[in-house]
DNA sequence: ATTAGGG
DNA sequence: CCCTAAT
């Protein structure tokens, strides 16, 4: 059969057709295949005329003559009689390879030329031209009512076969297109399988280049088959029109013909893909943009390497490059899928899973972090921008060390218990893909672990890790949140911390706090500008609130760092300066106003 | 890139 | 602390 292929391509493609011709005939009848296509030689005006007996004799003599030249194909099964189809057997030559593709009933559909006598060089350029014609003809109209005569040789097989179902001469180009594809693409495909079963490497490789125009090195058998048989299939399951892939199924544009095809072909073509790969979204997006190719021949295609199939099967349309992500899809499992690479998601793991938030339907995959399993949206692992800044947790031990020794009342910057809730709801508060996530009095959530060792922890400042990372309340297990991300830890302020902020405010003033995070933290890694932000609205909150009334009340918040007195009265000061604060009638402004308490 | 504010 | 909008 696909010796078939091959020298079909070659008669086109270099007029060497009489010898060519015999092999051709000499492996079809092998195959025994009962599709049968009508001999014809192109008359003068491009015209197909069907042979005569007479020439139909005259081949059949040709190919006798031949035929012992000819290498026998290495299958000893297929060595069947030439048994023709119900037809006039002399004037039908076996193609299984066009079968489901062409009608051939269809008078028009004739793709077979066979005519040594008039098919000379001259003839063929005539011919070829005709054909190119025509091929423009059906790739820029999507109503390919025109019966299509023949491939020529920018036509691959692909091609012809693509808008083969549409080249019905007789009644729509539905019906009768999709009777016929829906009948035999099964024989098609196993009949290819038996040839190609006994193909050898190199024949397959001739196959190959024979259908795709192009050499393959592959000496992968398997893979050979699979792009040969898939080609085939695919080009004839994938009209040109709009056809859509959308998570691996062919959708929209001409849904009936893929429902037609979708049992046997589709299936199995995804089936070869790779094992039920579930929804991947990137992937999905590579696949939709290989216009025109289903998802089986993409797959091979890329398998293949790089080689380029610009302009191969199909001449006329672009093929789209495979996305990064795609390429990283298809290279990496090929290799070595073993390496703990349990980032891959592999489908039979079961790892991945889609599921839905807020509407959408993300794609997940385990990872275990902190210990516990947890799913994350799925997304190459590929890092495609810098790294967060907040994990990054520089410095913390040093900092915090030489922090805590220059400031003795340490124990009083341990985080309060009430403080802890805080931080936990917020963390468990935090968006996450799969949707807001009830506040939980996160008691449960969180234990102090003094002695981890963040590995985000790399220190530029390499101070002495002999610091006593002891007191390290602030280090607070990873919390988690169900969108798996780790929130940057919590770090209680210090009582230096604040003094600095505020010095660095009084120095440069509110709003500066670049400035300041530049200047006064530069030591303190972990704090952004932002989190001195966020200090100093608390802080000021904290002095206009709490301080001037309920100055003591009873429930005191029992394990809020205590701020020495005077730095609050800082705080007061300059926030008062910054934006003048209405108390009562009086407006604060300028000068030391703080006469007296706080 | 910074800031301001809300959550 | 995180996230966003506005600069």
């Amino acid at each position: 059969m696909f010796g078939t292929v091959e020298d079909y391509e070659e008669m086109l493609q270099h007029s060497a057709f009489l010898e060519s011709r015999s092999r051709s005939l000499s492996s079809t009848n092998q195959t025994g295949n009962p599709v049968a296509y009508k001999l014809v030689r192109v008359a003068g005006d491009g015209r197909l005329v069907p042979a005569t007996d007479e020439e139909m004799l005259e081949v059949k003599e040709l190919l006798e003559k031949n035929e012992n030249d000819m290498p026998v194909l290495p299958d000893p099964i297929q060595t069947e009689e030439y048994i023709p189809d119900e037809g006039s057997p002399s004037q039908f030559l076996q193609l299984d390879c066009f079968e489901g593709l062409y009608e051939p009933e269809t008078a028009e559909a004739y793709t077979e030329i066979f005519d040594p006598g008039l098919f000379q060089s001259e003839t063929a350029e005539a011919y070829t031209e005709n054909l190119n014609s025509r091929l423009e003809e059906f790739q820029s109209e999507a109503l390919l009512r025109e019966p299509v005569r023949f491939p020529s040789n920018g036509c691959s097989m692909n091609q012809c076969r693509d808008v083969a179902p549409y080249s019905n001469a007789t009644g729509s180009p539905k019906e009768p297109a999709l009777s016929t594809a829906a009948s035999k693409p099964e024989v098609s495909r196993v009949a290819g399988e038996i040839c190609l079963d006994n193909l050898s490497i190199k024949s397959l490789q001739d196959t190959f280049r024979a259908k795709f125009g192009r050499e393959t090195t592959c000496k992968s058998k398997q893979w050979l088959k699979r792009r040969i048989t898939m080609g085939m299939i695919n080009s004839s399951i994938v009209p040109t029109t709009s056809l859509t892939i959308y998570d691996n199924k062919l959708v929209g544009g001409s849904q009936d013909t893929s429902d037609a095809f979708s049992n046997d072909t589709v299936d199995e073509a995804r089936a070869m893909e790779s094992k039920d790969t579930p929804s991947r979204p990137d992937c999905l997006k590579g696949h939709s943009n290989d216009f025109g190719r289903s998802p089986v021949e993409t797959f091979v295609d890329h398998y293949s390497g790089n080689e380029d199939f610009e302009g191969e099967d199909r001449s006329a349309k672009r093929v789209r490059k495979p996305t990064r992500r795609y390429i990283e899809e298809i290279s990496k499992p090929s290799e070595k899928q073993q390496s703990d690479e349990s980032m891959i998601p592999s489908k039979d793991q079961g790892s991945i899973e889609a599921v839905s938030s807020g509407g959408r339907v993300v794609v997940t995959r385990m990872v275990s972090l902190a210990g516990s399993r947890i799913q994350v949206p799925y997304v190459s692992h590929v890092r495609r921008s810098r790294p967060r800044e907040n994990i990054m947790a520089l410095g913390e031990f040093h900092s915090k060390s030489w922090e805590v020794k220059a400031t003795p009342d340490k124990s009083n910057l341990n985080l309060s218990p009430s403080q802890w809730n805080n931080d936990v709801n917020r963390v468990s508060g935090v968006k996450s893909a799969s949707g807001p996530v009830k506040k939980e009095s996160g008691k449960g959530h969180l234990k102090p672990i003094s002695n981890e060792v963040d590995q985000d922890y790399m220190d530029s400042e390499n101070l002495d890790s002999s610091g006593e990372s002891s007191d390290d309340n602030n280090r607070v297990d990873l919390p988690i949140t169900q969108s798996g991300i780790r929130r940057k830890h919590h770090r209680a302020w210090t009582v230096t911390e604040v003094e600095k902020l505020v010095e660095g405010v009084t120095k440069y003033g509110v709003g500066k706090w670049s400035e300041i995070k530049k200047v006064s933290f530069s030591s303190f890694v972990y704090r952004t500008p932002v989190d001195l932000k966020d200090k100093w609205r608390n802080l000021r909150r904290a002095c206009f609130t709490q301080t001037p009334s309920n100055r003591m009340g009873g429930p005191n918040k029992q394990g809020s760092m205590a701020i020495p007195t005077h730095i609050m009265l800082q705080v007061r000061e300059l926030a008062q300066k910054q934006s003048p604060v209405r108390k009562g009638s009086r407006v604060v402004v300028k000068g030391s106003s703080r006469n007296g308490f706080l």
